[in-house]
DNA sequence: GGCGAATTAGAATATGGGTTCTAGAACACG
DNA sequence: CGTGTTCTAGAACCCATATTCTAATTCGCC
């Protein structure tokens, strides 16, 4: 009962994608997404009930596909190696997934999502942070047997910080990162995970 | 001969740094710039031809006043030490110019100047961009005796993209980063830098 | 085949923000 | 003190964009 849908969610999310991935959220104006679909702009607002919420949904869609894949690695079992494993999956992911990397690694949630979350996905939003911040916070139990700030700061800095910002001057250039990225990555992690012991052994 | 100048360029660029690092580029429009002055709209236009050209022209004097201070650092005369040492002027730098760090950090050039530089200031930014590459060439080459892509890769991440994605964090947060942060970035760094000679010496 | 819900289609509206324009004010200089 | 020039002041204009509204279309179902 009713007229066949031509435009569903997926494909506007998708030329959404496509779009943030070549220009930015700035580039995503309904008016685009609406012109990629060879759509009418009024048709976007039948699946989404504003811009802001579909950019929203995106940006929370991405990041939660790479926190599934990164966390995942983080709990592997050998607590020595998960953590330089997490490091290189940023460089992997990175490989696997340009279009979503650029969203990613070249934006923050503040150009998608200006101020507040709203309403609709605030909720999803808290479970995508306090789902890494978790994961973080038991890495860095199971590594160094407690989580103290400064434990916490190192994990952070070698699993998250490190190989963020090596990735975004690839990713911007759209360009795969050289192999020779994993491996700066892991020499950087390791020396810093390890110094804590080190220091630990000599107090 | 004229009327005396209430609003000259220097406090309408001090405003939109203060915006700019309040709320990013977006939130330095000419009406919130010109409000912040108690100044009507028209009269920036008496200063700048362009709300473009206004911020491009702060994107560079920021990221200028940021290279010179870097490149000398790297310059120095040790040459095992100016690594580290670069690097960890990132976080000095971010200590002590908490304001600036937040447009440098938190946006990249795109945000400022979407498209191509306007031609008042394309050569400025081709010789800041030709500065920074400059300066990295001299170092590795003064570091490694040559400067091979892989070699410049690793100076790269070392001084620019290690502490530039860490400090990322502590900009954002508009927190002065921890000591211990300086102690993170130069265990890292050293590792990287240091681990080139281990491998030319295996081989 | 006709009814009605779901949808397309795209014009109309509203708003925000950059830029320009006109008028008036202030100051230096002769 | 008048005069010209440089500026302030702020309204007016214009365009891009998000959102809404109305009409037309399609298709399952009776």
């Amino acid at each position: 009962m009713g007229r066949r849908p031509a435009f569903d969610r997926a494909s506007i999310a998708r030329a959404t994608l496509e779009l943030v991935s070549e220009g930015g959220p700035r580039a995503a104006t309904i008016g685009a997404i609406a012109a990629r679909l060879g759509a009418p702009t009024g048709s976007i607002y039948h699946r989404y009930p504003s811009r802001e919420l579909l950019l929203a949904e995106l940006w929370l869609s991405v990041v939660e596909r790479f926190n599934v894949g990164f966390l995942a690695v983080l709990a592997g079992a050998d607590a020595k190696e998960a953590g330089p494993a997490a490091a290189r999956f940023w460089a992997s992911w990175t490989r696997e997934h340009p279009i979503e990397a650029r969203v990613f690694l070249l934006h923050r949630h503040e150009d998608f999502v200006p101020g507040e979350w709203p309403d609709a996905v605030h909720e999803r939003a808290q479970r995508a942070l306090a789902a890494m911040a978790d994961g973080l916070r038991a890495y860095t139990r199971r590594r160094f047997g407690g989580a103290s700030a400064a434990n916490l700061r190192r994990v952070r800095f070698a699993v998250i910080d490190v190989p963020q910002g090596t990735l975004k001057r690839y990713v911007q250039a759209a360009k795969p990162p050289p192999a020779q990225i994993d491996e700066l990555i892991d020499t950087a992690v390791r020396a810093v995970l390890d110094a804590q012991e080190r220091g630990l052994r000599r107090a």
